[in-house]
DNA sequence: GTACGATACGGAGGGCCCCGCCGTTTAGCA
DNA sequence: TGCTAAACGGCGGGGCCCTCCGTATCGTAC
C-alpha cells in the first residue's frame, strides 16, 4: 500500500508520545522539547516533524484523555438527573484537570489559537457537555444563559488558578462547588 | 549621608520599570528580561540587580496597581449595602486584570510561592478584601464558608482563562457574574 | 579640588532551548 | 536486488537566562 506512513516514523510517533506523556506530566506544559527527543532517542527534528509545534504535542498527548471526557458525558447524557449528571462532568473535569499537569493551560491555549478545528480539544469538549448542558437547561435546573463555553472556560480557570495549589484536586473541587451554587448563602 | 542608594542606581531602577511596563504590557508576563534591558539601554545584569527574578519585575510592575485596589477596597468598607461593595470591588478586579497583561499570571505564582511575604501582592489583596467579605458575610449577603482566599483564586482562574479572549473585560465580566449568582437558574 | 573606597555597571561566556536547512540513511515497492 | 521517496538527525543561527569579574562611577573625606 502507497502513500501510507513508513513503519518506522509509526514507531518514532509512538516513542514520542509515550515520552511526552511523562515528560508533560513532571514538567507542565512547557517541558521541553529537545529533552523530550533525547529521552525518546531521536533527534530534535523528528519531534517537530511529527508535532508541529508545541500545541500540536500537548493535544497529542491530552487526546485520549479528552476523548474519554467526552465519552462520559456522552454516557450520561440519559440520565434521570440531568442536573446532576452535568455537575457531576464538571467534577470529573475538574478532577482530571488537577492530576493532568498542563491540560488546562494548553486548553486555554488552542481554545483561541484556532476555534474553528472540529479536532481540537476544546471543541470537541465543548460538543461533549452541550447535549447534557441543554438537557439541564430544559429541565429547569440550570440557567438559560449559561453556555458550554462559559462551562468550559469556568473550569478550565478554575483548573488554571489552583494548578499548583498543595493540593489542587480538593481546592478545585472546592472552588466548583462555590461556583455551581454561587457565592450567596442558600436560600 | 552613607549607605543609601547611588543616584544612577535610582535613575536605572527607574527607567527598568518604565520599561517594564511597557513590555509587560506589550507581552504579557513572560516578557523578555533581556529584551527589557537592552530597551533601558542598561545590561541585563543591571535588571537582574535590581529585580532577582522575574517574580520581582512583575511584582513592582503592579504594584502601584495592586495598591489601587486595596484602596479601593479600604473606602468601599464602609458601604451601606455591603453585598455591592463586595461584588462591585469583584467587578473591578476582574475588569483591572482583564486590562493589565500578565497579572493574573503574576498573581497566581506568587501565591503560591511565597504564601508568607506581608508584602506579596496576593497576601496583600487577602488582606484587603477580607474586611469586604466579612461584612457581607455577617449582614447575610454572603455564604460564611467562603474566604478571601477563594474569591482571589476564582477571579484570578476567571481573569486568567479569559485573557486572550476576543475581550477578556466582557467575558471576564459575564463569568465572574454567573460565578456569583451560580449556574443554577434564579429561583 | 582631589583621592579613595564602596557601589553599581555591563560585557563575556556557558547552558538550554527553539527553529530551519540539508546531506544521509532506510523502508517499501518493483 | 535496486531504486525512489520518505524519514531521519546533526549542524548552525538566534534568543533567553544566568553568573562571574574587571571596570567605571558615585559619594565622601581630606
Amino acid at each position: 500500500m502507497p502513500h501510507h506512513q513508513r513503519a518506522d516514523a509509526r514507531r518514532n510517533y509512538a516513542r514520542i508520545l509515550a515520552v511526552a506523556e511523562r515528560e508533560v506530566a513532571a514538567h507542565g506544559a512547557d517541558a521541553s522539547l529537545e529533552r523530550i527527543a533525547r529521552v525518546a532517542g531521536v533527534g530534535s527534528a523528528t519531534v517537530r516533524r511529527h508535532f508541529p509545534g508545541r500545541a500540536a504535542l500537548l493535544e497529542a498527548v491530552f487526546h485520549e484523555r479528552i476523548e474519554a471526557l467526552c465519552a462520559r458525558a456522552a454516557a450520561s447524557v440519559d440520565a434521570v438527573d440531568a442536573r446532576a449528571a452535568l455537575l457531576d462532568w464538571l467534577d470529573g473535569f475538574t478532577e482530571y484537570a488537577a492530576s493532568a499537569r498542563g491540560m488546562a493551560e494548553a486548553l486555554a491555549q488552542d481554545r483561541l489559537v484556532e476555534p474553528e478545528r472540529v479536532s481540537a480539544c476544546s471543541v470537541q469538549l465543548e460538543q461533549a457537555v452541550e447535549p447534557l448542558l441543554r438537557r439541564a437547561a430544559e429541565s429547569g435546573a440550570v440557567a438559560r444563559d449559561v453556555t458550554a463555553a462559559d462551562l468550559l472556560t469556568l473550569v478550565t480557570g478554575i483548573a488554571l488558578a489552583t494548578e499548583r495549589h498543595a493540593d489542587p484536586a480538593a481546592e478545585g473541587r472546592r472552588l466548583l462547588e462555590l461556583t455551581v451554587r454561587g457565592i450567596s448563602p442558600v436560600r
